[in-house]
DNA sequence: TTATACTTTCAATAATATTTGAAAGTATAA
DNA sequence: TTATACTTTCAAATATTATTGAAAGTATAA
């Protein structure tokens, strides 16, 4: 396959996963782009390829950053803003999932919290509901914990030991 | 906690996160509310509760139904429809797995391997296609792999085995 | 067969999310 | 200071997605 055909496909692709995982799907463009880039990319640069307007690519960098998988970059004697993304599969994974455990995870499990031990006069229903509850707040819990693991994780270790699974 | 208010409350959180990870937030909250039911509701009892169109509801619980999550029950000599939810938290997570699996993972997998060999002039930007590909191809491989043996394991087993890590 | 009690469909509408682009903001250097 | 070269913001426009509700469809039983 032609490299041009191959880097669209890519980046749609890219763009359709994000979208299913609730991520923006300029975020998830960009990040394709970056991700494909043989050295880091100004503004300017991704609004050409994308055909995104300004604002939009702007925006959906800071959120990249913000994510904390996409840093600027400075070259010297150029006030210009460059963007780049590192380029490890394993490490982007790890953090990516440090930040959904942190914007979503603990979220839930706070909920999961703050609902324990309700009181009611339908004994049944209060009883499924603490049962409920108290099964996803563990399993949360667990899961929790294992994100934590994971992206504290050398790859290696963590693959030889799934392997065993 | 007063149990209405934790039953709302809980409801809300779970569309919300439902949302965050792309799924349609009334079809999580129908799911919740399934959850939380001592018995199977009707749709009926399920537009009452949540203040939802009959086509919303309907349209949602067939998605459910569709994901594995959900079954139809019928009550004796009553020609109504009822639903319930499995309540099992370990299960719904492994199913929710293989589903996602089946509808994310495979899909990228089958754009990474179509990108596999691209060809051009531009030699720099062939070989960070490749490299960068290759090495998303190699990781979704993994994590395929580990979804698989989850959506099969045990979980006893499982989270003793991931305590080591 | 017809009436009844339901479920499903789908075009229209509403709600939400994304994107734009121009104006405002900022940093640098002359 | 002012001009320049950029970045950021945000209200408005657009696009996407979800929701409604009435009509059509279906199964059962009389």
């Amino acid at each position: 396959m032609e490299y041009n055909e191959a880097k669209q496909k890519f980046i749609q692709a890219w763009g359709t996963l994000g979208a299913n995982w609730g991520i923006n799907k300029a975020m998830a463009q960009i990040h394709a782009l970056l991700l494909l880039a043989t050295q880091p990319l100004s503004a300017e640069e991704i609004m050409e390829e994308l055909q995104m307007s300004r604002g939009n690519v702007n925006m959906n960098l800071r959120a990249l950053i913000d994510w904390g998988i996409v840093v600027k970059e400075n070259k010297v004697g150029e006030r210009k803003e460059y963007f780049s993304t590192g380029k490890d599969v394993w490490a982007l994974a790890k953090q990516v999932s440090r930040e959904r455990r942190r914007r979503e995870i603990e979220p839930i499990l706070k909920v999961l919290e703050e609902v324990q031990n309700v009181s009611g006069s339908d004994k049944k229903s209060v009883a499924e509901f603490n049962a409920i509850t108290t099964d996803l707040y563990d399993f949360s819990q667990k899961v929790d914990g294992m994100i934590d693991k994971f992206t504290k994780s050398d790859q290696t270790w963590f693959f030889k030991l799934l392997m065993k699974l």
